[in-house]
DNA sequence: TAGCCTATGTTGTCGGGCAACATAGGTTGC
DNA sequence: GCAACCTATGTTGCCCGACAACATAGGCTA
């Protein structure tokens, strides 16, 4: 099982990056990302919705309800133009940040001869 | 900069990292994390601290004072081989991470065909 | 005496993961 | 009929932790 503060840091983009794969629903978004991680990220309905709902409030995903027969309504979030955006800003981030500690634990130091 | 929730993620084995090339102090972690994240890192003693004295009550890190001339005196840290352990700890965690949104970013869905 | 760098520490606020709870439609089995 | 379980969405409350702000103190320079 991940850590709290690895599930805060890895979910926006986990997400991000499903719906960039098409449109998904909550639900679906639980079962993708516990089966992706094998098991170790499973994801709560009390961490998922709120990320869903705050990330439709800032524009990231617009949302629709779909009738299914025989099962409950499902609402579907699809990326907007913007989610894509953050997509990227989110990947970017992460890839500095194993940048970061690659470097620590590849060589020692090997990005203290360089500064800004 | 980095978001509140990446530097949650990221500060431990960081830190960890860090120490693992030999003691260090409070202060100077500060210094030498904002120098290897070229700014991208900006670790407050708010954040820091508190840090340092919940690994060394888990036992992570033992720190001892010691006196300089004309500077105010430094409470350097050293790790233990619980730390050494912790790290390896946080290191594979951080992998397993990586490699999960790597496969997310690389192309679509290339670990959906296994299952634990 | 004021200002800045080094150095360690605490307090209070705010954001967010997540257990627990709530609601509701569907199916199966007894 | 109803108990049990799966699908599906949602909220409430607890607790942890990042971090701004504050506090303390030694040293140097002007």
């Amino acid at each position: 099982m991940f850590s709290r503060s690895l599930v805060a840091a890895t979910i926006k983009p986990l997400m991000l990056a499903i719906l960039s794969d098409g449109e998904a629903y909550g639900y679906q978004i639980i079962q993708r990302v516990q089966r992706i991680s094998r098991g170790q990220i499973e994801l709560t309905t009390g961490t998922l919705y709120p990320h869903l709902h705050r990330m439709e409030a800032d524009g990231l995903v617009e949302s629709s309800w779909k009738e299914v027969p025989d099962a409950p309504r499902r609402k579907y979030y699809e990326l907007t133009r913007a989610g894509r955006h953050a997509l990227e800003a989110e990947k970017q981030q992460w890839l500095d940040a194993n940048a970061i500690l690659s470097s620590l634990w590849g060589g020692s130091a090997s990005l203290e001869g360089s500064r800004a």
